[in-house]
Order: C-alpha cells, then sequence, then structure tokens
DNA sequence: GCGAGATGGTACTTTGTGGTACCATGTAAG
DNA sequence: CTTACATGGTACCACAAAGTACCATCTCGC
C-alpha cells in the first residue's frame, strides 16, 4: 500500500491544472463527503456498521477530519440521521393546503410516501431509525413523531372533513389514517427495506397507489 | 462472587430433592438456557448486541459451553434465529382448512397476525430478521418467502374463493391480500418495532381487528 | 472410595476499532 | 520567497470482545 500512496505523489507535484482528485477539501466538501461515504457504507453493511476506517478510505481526508467535524462517531450518525431526516420528513406529512378533491389528496400523499419510503434514502433512513432504538432512542421517538405520527394525524384532519361532509363514514378517524399508511406500506416496504428488491418504477407506484386509494375510499363510503 | 456459589455448595451436596439452581447442566440445559440468555439480551439491547460474557452471566455456565453447542457466536445467533422463527411462522400463515365465512377467517388470521407480531418475541424476531440482512440475508429471505410470503399466498387463495362466490369484488387477490397485512400490522407493529410502547392488550388487538376487516370487506364489496 | 471424563471459572491471546498524537506536505498570508 | 497554519497520512494507544487454554472441581462409572 505504501507503493501505491508513493506512486500518486507524482501527481500532486506539479500538476497545476484542474486536478481530477482535488488533494485538498474545505471544510463544506469534508462534511459533505464524509456523509456522502458513511451513507453508503451504511447502505451497504447497515447502519454505522462500517469502521472509522472504511468510511475515511471512501471519502478521502484522514481520521481527523471526523473529529474536528463530527466530533467522534457518534456525532458522524446523529448528522446523518438529521441529514436524512430532514429528507424525507416533507414526504411523511400530508401537505394540508391542498383543497383537491379526498381522493386525489389520498394519491397524492400515498405516491409520495411509498416513493420515498422505498427509494434508496428512503431505506437507509429506515434502517438508521430502527437501529437507532438502541443507541438513540429520543431522536428515534423525536422522528417518528414529527414524521409519521404528525403525517397520520394530518391524514385523520383531512378525513374528519370529508366525514363531515358525508364524503366518508368512519368511526375513529386517526385509526383509519394509520391504516390506510399501513396499506399504503404494504409489503413494498417490507420487501425494500429487507432489500429483496430493488424501488418500484412508476408505474408498480401508480397501480399500487391506485388499489390501496379504491379499496380504502371504497370501504369507507357511507352505505 | 466466589464466595456466593461457595455457600451454594452446600445445596448441590446431598440435596436429593429439587436442587434450586443446579451446579451442573446437561447439553439440553445448557443449550435451552443459553437461547434463553441470547433472547432476553436481544430483546434488551438489540439482536446479539450483547457480549459473549454478559450471555454467559446470564446463562450460567462458561464461555466454552457456547462453543460446544453453537461453534460460536454466529452459531448462537442462527440457533436463536431458528428457535424464534419456528415459533413465530406458524402466526404468519393462514389455516387454509378454516371453512368459516370470510370475515372470521380474516378476523382470526389479523388477530393472530397482529398478537404475534405485538408480542416480545415477535419484535426480538422482528430484530432478528431486519438485521438479518446484513449477516445472513439468505435466512432472511428465507423466512420471508416462508412466513409472510406464504401466509399472503394463502390469504390470496381465500380471497379468490370468496372472489368466485361473488362475496367480493377485487382485481388482484395477492395485492389485495398485502394489503390487508398491512393494514393489520399498521401502526402498532411498528411502534412496538420502535419499543414506543408495550404490547397491545386484547381489547386494542379486537378493536384494531374490527377495524381493519370492517373496511377491507368494505371496500371489497361488490357495488 | 477412586479415577477418568466432563464442566465451570478464569486468565490469556488475538483482533478489530475508536480515539489521539505526530509528522510531512500543501496552501495561503506577508 | 518564506513562514505559519491547516490538512492528509500514518502510527500509536486503549479498550472491548471473540476465541482459546488451563486448572479446579464436580459427576459418574468402576
Amino acid at each position: 500500500m505504501h507503493q501505491g500512496k508513493g506512486a500518486d505523489e507524482t501527481v500532486k507535484r506539479q500538476t497545476s491544472g484542474a486536478a481530477p482528485k482535488p488533494r485538498r477539501m474545505n471544510a463544506a466538501e469534508r462534511h459533505a463527503a464524509l456523509l456522502r461515504a458513511a451513507r453508503e457504507l451504511s447502505i451497504e453493511q447497515g447502519v454505522m456498521a462500517p469502521s472509522l476506517d472504511a468510511i475515511i478510505q471512501r471519502a478521502g481526508g484522514s481520521r481527523r477530519s471526523i473529529y474536528t467535524e463530527f466530533g467522534g462517531k457518534d456525532g458522524l450518525r446523529d448528522a446523518l440521521m438529521a441529514e436524512i431526516s430532514a429528507e424525507v420528513l416533507p414526504a411523511t406529512t400530508l401537505d394540508a393546503r391542498q383543497e383537491g378533491d379526498l381522493r386525489a389528496t389520498l394519491k397524492q400523499f400515498a405516491r409520495n410516501l411509498i416513493a420515498t419510503l422505498t427509494s434508496a434514502h428512503g431505506t437507509v433512513l429506515s434502517w438508521i431509525i430502527l437501529q437507532g432504538v438502541f443507541f438513540s432512542p429520543e431522536r428515534a421517538r423525536n422522528f417518528l413523531e414529527q414524521g409519521p405520527g404528525r403525517g397520520a394525524k394530518l391524514l385523520a384532519e383531512r378525513l374528519e372533513v370529508a366525514r363531515a361532509q358525508g364524503e366518508i363514514e368512519v368511526r375513529d378517524c386517526l385509526a383509519a389514517a394509520n391504516l390506510f399508511i399501513g396499506m399504503v406500506r404494504g409489503n413494498l416496504y417490507l420487501e425494500r427495506v429487507l432489500q429483496l428488491r430493488p424501488p418500484p418504477g412508476e408505474e408498480e407506484i401508480e397501480a399500487h397507489v391506485d388499489t390501496v386509494v379504491d379499496i380504502f375510499l371504497n370501504g369507507l363510503r357511507p352505505r
């Protein structure tokens, strides 16, 4: 390995032009590179299962950068968790201002949710949250409340509006909302988390969403 | 600790009756004790997160027993996985011979499934399967196919019978079965896996099952 | 009783990994 | 050009935990 590094040194010496692989990163670059490497490796091996050495090797830079940027492995995990949470959270909540008809709203919500959950970063987030139960229960719980919990609540409110207008007939709107979300997740989500299949294509998502909304709305229609 | 053990020795000496804490285990006892300790600690700290020392300490016996019984930590994990799988599998499949009406069948299936999934060992199994993706994907995939996969298939067959009899109206019975299972899992399962709540009581399960089956069957009823 | 095999307890070795210190080198300021 | 600082690379340390060896002790068969 030493020899390999030595050979590279010829590159860095006097190359004045655009270096294909900048030898020096600024803070922002290092930050991003480390998070990206941590995320990629977490997808492959499990959340933060890879060693810091592996992360460094992929991200470039030195071990020290992890400590200067994140304060250690825990800090890196937290940062990764926060980053992905921020990406995924919007998809888990219903846009309350959307005033279209109920079916369209449900479809939009379902489409957004299942697409995000089954995407690559949605899967990683799931893993982080799931495993986070053991190393940072607070954060996991917090995410659950901010994300899926809030999404279910907003959806329940929308259902209550629909019920008031006689569109649907249901006892517990929050329970119904949770069931709807459960249907949306269905088996797709589980299969994705277990890495038994690639992310679904648009058509597949669309078909899934159609079926879910059909059954759900039909199940709630006034008799 | 030595003194504590020494004090116990008086018990074992000539006590002909039931020894409260037998000093020597036979193979079966050791096997069971180790699996039990591993399971309990896995519930508390994550699958196989505890060290062998912790497991030994709880199970009694010596480190060597793990190697003689299971060949090492990996063997113990596999054995634990197999054991819990065997316990949970029956609940994930529909009893095909049950010839009652559709609603009763669905309720029975849903009740069994959600009760098992949200129970303590169901939660551990989930963790084992989830994390198993990374250390033994084959076993995880196999379980999924044998359990939930087969359960969904059997349920789909039952739905097809119902469809043939005009009880329900649905395009894709397998998709519907998966949605049903998704509804049954709902949020209860997720909250349990994330240890955000204790196992639901019977009334709670019953209410959940009622709502699920109501919406589902209503959603599929012929128009 | 007594000895051989089995078992429990413990200490040791090895390995992997998080964290830290140090050196060399590249970059930027004067 | 020179100097000072920041950064990359590497070696080192500390610690935890898996795996192993050994000894004492218990059980069982003679």
